[in-house]
DNA sequence: ATTAAACCTTACAATATTAGTCAGGAATTA
DNA sequence: TAATTCCTGACTAATATTGTAAGGTTTAAT
């Protein structure tokens, strides 16, 4: 379990996804320039997230980026472990008779596995294109 | 909150002393040959945990270190803002402009400030040196 | 056909972290 | 007083992280 800044790329990206209003998928070049970082960078990270199953890329001219799942059932510790690529299994092995170490980061990886990248997102921001269910209903009782 | 591996040699370091059965402190030399880390090294991890008030060192022959506070008042998010130290303030406030990575960071440092050195430590093993008063008082009820 | 985008690969470089050495103190107590 | 330990700071080498650059291929919309 890291948490370094490559798994905050990754989480702010993937809310930039999943509070985009558009019809058409994201591209990496919007990211890039919002978030002021390198296209190469984000397309290595996209890379992993696509091979782990969290986003799926669309291909061609208004093509982009789309989450695969709700962003409440996209979890913060799905996200760092695709992005860390754990190859070196002997060295965790090695790690895993250290108790105390564990029993930390299995703590940690159940937190976060209860974060979820819609908990993330301000709850008071609603899309444009979204029908606010509450609002429509106050609407409809005062008239 | 930067979690890496300093931070893993600073609380099983810790955990090491707050199991430490002896009436005597841990030497940082025990720990280090446990550990098979530096004995340099923490040296310096030490004199930030001692700096912000985490541990007290024993000087002289039969020295060492202990806790400065019971292991279930030390949380790891304490133990892990000693370590780091802070310094780049200007790269802080920049940063804080990222509401999404603000809300991330504030979720975790809250978690991790109800994770505590005790909640490390296997329950189940008590220290040699301490009386469990519910052993005791079952024994008195027995007797 | 052209274009915009994903997708892929390799190389490179700046910086940070890790892990440690070395050298010297200062304090304590057996 | 001598052994033991804390304490400090400077320095180094190896490795990992973080990111850019530069090339390409594939796909699909226009």
């Amino acid at each position: 379990m890291k948490l370094s800044a490559k798994g905050r790329y990754a989480i702010k990206a993937l809310v930039n996804i999943a509070t985009n209003d558009s019809k058409s998928p994201k591209t990496l070049l919007e990211i890039s320039k919002y978030q002021g970082i390198s296209l190469s960078y984000l397309e290595q990270l996209f890379s992993l997230l696509r091979k782990h199953n969290l986003v799926s890329g669309v291909r061609g001219p208004g093509g982009g980026y789309r989450l695969k799942d709700n962003p409440d059932n996209i979890t913060i510790a799905s996200i760092i472990k695709a992005i860390n690529p754990e190859n070196i299994s002997q060295v965790d092995s090695e790690k895993t008779d250290d108790a105390v170490w564990e029993k930390f980061s299995n703590k940690l990886t159940n937190y976060l596995d209860t974060v979820t990248l819609g908990s993330l997102i301000d709850e008071t921001k609603t899309s444009n294109n979204e029908i606010d269910l509450d609002e429509l209903t106050d609407y409809y009782r005062q008239n």
